[in-house]
DNA sequence: AAAAAAATCGGAAACGATTGCACAATATTG
DNA sequence: CAATATTGTGCAATCGTTTCCGATTTTTTT
């Protein structure tokens, strides 16, 4: 592509390539006056060195892979928008693949990312529970994994997550509290620890309550958000429907919302609703809904930070296992009042 | 970091690492016999070329840049995700910057681009008219750039648009037909042809129903969704306020939304509102919210499509001018009946 | 069966930057 | 002023692939 290359630039100057790669890199070594003439043909041609050749030669690309399962959705978004807003102040760029909640994807994913492309990867798991193998793969080239909300159970490495049992449980006591009587849980059936705490907190606040909760309440969905609709204005339609729910995924509290519109079910006059999500506009939704939002910007930037510590610094071991859990937070509006 | 190579390969299997390598990239020089042996072996050990190096040979990094002033938009997120969906099969990897609507971080993105970091550049601009040159750099190093949306007047090259007049007309035209007599235009003051279009097409609408637009009424925003807000409440506030609203972007729309609802205006009875938006919940608002949606995904992905075209095959000129405009759609929901 | 063609593979030079080592020129010290 | 330390620069190897040229072997053709 560009025919201008450091050495280019040293024949221009009479110097050694060397000189010139010194000069720019600010090295100590070589005199005020030097690096300067340097600097000043490289800035006005625009010089920039060749990334691969540097990649090549340091062994790191100052690149980051990302993996999430579904780019769309504003939870992952924010995250990926606190992780670019740190690696961009430290030079560093971001590759972001999608794995559409899908493992053997992710698999391809990472098969792809063995070749030294980045320096480490930030992953949300597809599934927690399917497969790991994918993930020794990177551990054979060395190359650090972290995790944030879905996170690896066997695997070590660091971890990042949000209070999901004590946010699910001060819901749940919350739609108690209101006078509910059959809350339902709706989660994603994949198995995750996010699922699983979310569940979890549920029920502990169901137990405080003295109640035991309907098994039957505590639902699974898919991906496919016309389906999981359908699903749910079944739940809606029958007579002794439960009065209040809690969605674990923005995607469940939207379709909750829009089956019940549809089936003009008076929220929260007849149910009560707390999704999860980080949707901007939950106080402009019809009505305003009560939400649990994690606080997905930090995550990114906390944990990029920390990765990037990690990788400047050898004695920080980054496939040590260690957890940081950050607070959601929870917001009451109409849907639950 | 990863100590195997092709030349590792090699010595384990007797080869050279020349061999190695065309037996890797399926070339029809090497018997399939020894094709097997490598492949096999290859396999076991997860082996995945350097990706620096052969850039580097290669002198192509098979990533594509992509620049966008507002990543955690809903726009530029689905565009992001059609480019992704084309460049995933062809096995492009995409590095996307935001560029928070600043001409000057944009100009920092590329420069440091210019290292054959990328083998192109997908763009949205932050502000049209302000500079042009940074986008010249990248001539210089002869890298493509494509433009979408937000695209360059003076830089030729491939550019996908929307059908913006013509979409604003058609929500003015809705408006106006409805009764309203004092529409209000609410743009972002960034110099775009895309304002400049929409503005066009509200204004056409206008002299078409032989009405004067009042110049008052052509409003320009920044992007400090605080600030904006307390604009739109003034406005309103005033006892002749505008009867009708259409807002030239999402986070305009949404500022429109929440100054109405603590002026405690009635939508769609004291003000009738239109906004231009990608975003997947405009039928949940209180009210539900009629909505212009620019084809977000499909101009992801024809992009890509053609960038992707233009890189493999030599005959195709990526830097010739060439326009592209996909319609939009226009959805009428109760925030304007 | 000799000649020509094709099929397989190896050697070595790139791609462009970084860096250990060597060496010269200058500055510092005893 | 000689000996040593410091400073500034050049040489050459290296990172891991790909590919141009040959070289050798095998197959096909005459």
């Amino acid at each position: 592509m560009s025919e201008i290359t450091i050495k280019f630039l040293a024949e221009k100057l009479n110097l050694a390539s060397s000189t010139v790669s010194r000069a720019l890199n600010d090295s100590h070594e070589i005199s005020d006056k030097t690096k300067k003439r340097v600097l000043d043909l490289a800035k006005s041609l625009n010089f920039q060195p060749n990334a691969n050749a540097r990649s090549l030669r340091e062994q790191k690309s100052k690149t980051i892979g990302v993996i999430v399962p579904d780019r769309v959705n504003n939870f992952f978004n924010l995250v990926i928008e606190g992780l670019e807003s740190v690696c961009r102040e430290e030079g560093y760029s971001l590759i972001v693949y999608n794995s559409y909640e899908d493992v053997e994807q992710e698999k391809k994913i990472i098969y792809s990312l063995l070749g030294g492309k980045v320096d480490a990867v930030v992953i949300s798991l597809a599934d927690e529970e399917k497969e790991v193998q994918h993930l020794e793969w990177l551990r054979e080239k060395n190359i650090p994994i972290l995790f944030f909300d879905r996170v690896a159970r066997h695997v070590s490495g660091l971890k990042y997550t949000t209070n999901d049992l004590e946010s699910a449980y001060l819901a749940t006591k919350h739609l108690l509290d209101k006078g509910c009587k059959k809350v339902a849980f709706l989660g994603l059936s994949n198995t995750s620890s996010v699922g699983k705490a979310r569940q979890d907190g549920f029920i502990k606040a169901h137990i405080e309550h003295g109640l035991v909760y309907d098994k039957n309440l505590l639902i699974g969905f898919g991906h496919d958000d016309i389906e999981n609709q359908k699903v749910l204005e079944k739940l809606f339609y029958k007579i002794n429907r439960p009065d209040g729910v809690l969605a674990a995924a923005e995607k469940l509290g939207i379709a909750t919302l829009r089956a019940l519109h549809n089936l003009r079910i008076k929220i929260p006059e007849q149910v009560r609703i707390v999704s999860f999500t980080n949707m901007q506009f939950a106080d402009l939704l019809s009505p305003a809904l009560s939400t649990i939002a994690q606080p997905a910007f930090e995550l990114g930037s906390t944990c990029a930070k920390e990765l990037i510590r990690g990788l400047k610094s050898k004695n920080i071991n980054l496939f040590e296992e260690k957890k940081i859990e950050l607070p959601s937070k929870f917001t009451i509006r109409d849907s639950s009042k």
